[in-house]
DNA sequence: CGCAGGTCGGTGACATGTCAACCACGGCGC
DNA sequence: GCGCCGTGGTTGACATGTCACCGACCTGCG
């Protein structure tokens, strides 16, 4: 807690303060528009799904890829396992998962040795979504933000990323 | 529309992506959380009301000032300007208002020359809440993001968005 | 004047998230 | 075997936003 005189940010402080919130409502707004245009899913639909077929490939921590499938690929993760992966609650995985199982992309699984859990799991048409979705997706993440950047400021982007998000991922959600 | 091949993220490009997105995730929940506790108000609450005492002293694009009122402010700000100038929809901004109107931090009052429209006013006690709220504000900024950052990253992030955000303003909110 | 079309806001239905229980099961100590 | 607690997941009530649409009101023009 401030107990003092607070120091309010200076010029170039607001700037970069400014950069960041407009580029959450803006941005995002614009990206999750051509989602839902081209592929008809919202950004949480991607993730999850993206997520999916990202365990069965090498790994792949974000929502931008979306290779063809290794034979043999499992396509199902635990459901808390994939709320820790994605950082959501375990609350809002749930609700989102019942949501996207009613629209046929996913569906759960029991697990054999644990009554409790279960596996979400890609189905086909899911699988089908995700891979015609990536390749739009991509290009709308280009367009709008990647490459309109310079080397140099996606290096620094990322540097960002790492030292303000460092403190932050131990903490996680609020978890349920 | 990727005709051909997607050009897929390379590693440092994800990790921007990445970056940003864990951003919006990760920090806006730390932040929101500070200023829900130390203030009880949402990220939501604290624009509205710091646009609004922006309103009266001199031009403060952001949500991270409120410095004492000068005398004769107006505090008051038409409903649409208003979520213009905020880049939310008129339907988000008028629900807002009128939830923030049931807690006392506005209130709706009638335009002279117009019978359509409105103004939002600054009641007392949201120009109090804004007051107390502001420091621990900036305090929180600081502490998550804009404190762990070196000049260079403050002038990089500012570029960012100058860069990004250019082609977005113009085409604003889905604009119900 | 009189009205066509834009502007200002408000509303209701619906989507998404959060929070706080809650339930059923698994594991462990005794 | 039993009692307890932690885990995995679900649920319902509620907050916030979006979208589509309404309605009142201005304004420019014939």
């Amino acid at each position: 807690m401030p107990t003092t005189k607070p120091r309010w940010l200076d010029d170039d402080e607001m700037r970069a303060w400014l950069a960041y919130r407009r580029m959450r409502l803006l941005l995002s707004a614009e990206i999750n528009r051509d989602l839902a245009r081209d592929s008809g899913l919202s950004e949480a639909d991607y993730d999850v799904l993206s997520n999916l077929t990202a365990a069965t490939t090498t790994t792949r921590t974000t929502a931008t890829t979306a290779g063809t499938t290794p034979t043999g690929a499992a396509d199902r993760r635990r459901l808390s396992e994939l709320a820790a992966h994605m950082q959501w609650s375990k609350s809002r995985l749930s609700h989102h998962i019942t949501r996207m199982e009613q629209r046929g992309l996913v569906r759960r699984e029991e697990v054999d040795g644990d009554a409790r859990g279960s596996f979400v799991v890609l189905t086909p048409q899911g699988r089908e979504t995700i891979e015609r979705a990536a390749p739009h997706h991509v290009h709308s993440v280009r367009r709008h933000l990647i490459d309109r950047l310079s080397p140099e400021q996606i290096r620094v982007l990322g540097e960002i990323g790492d030292v303000v998000l460092g403190p932050l991922e131990g903490e996680g959600i609020p978890e349920d």
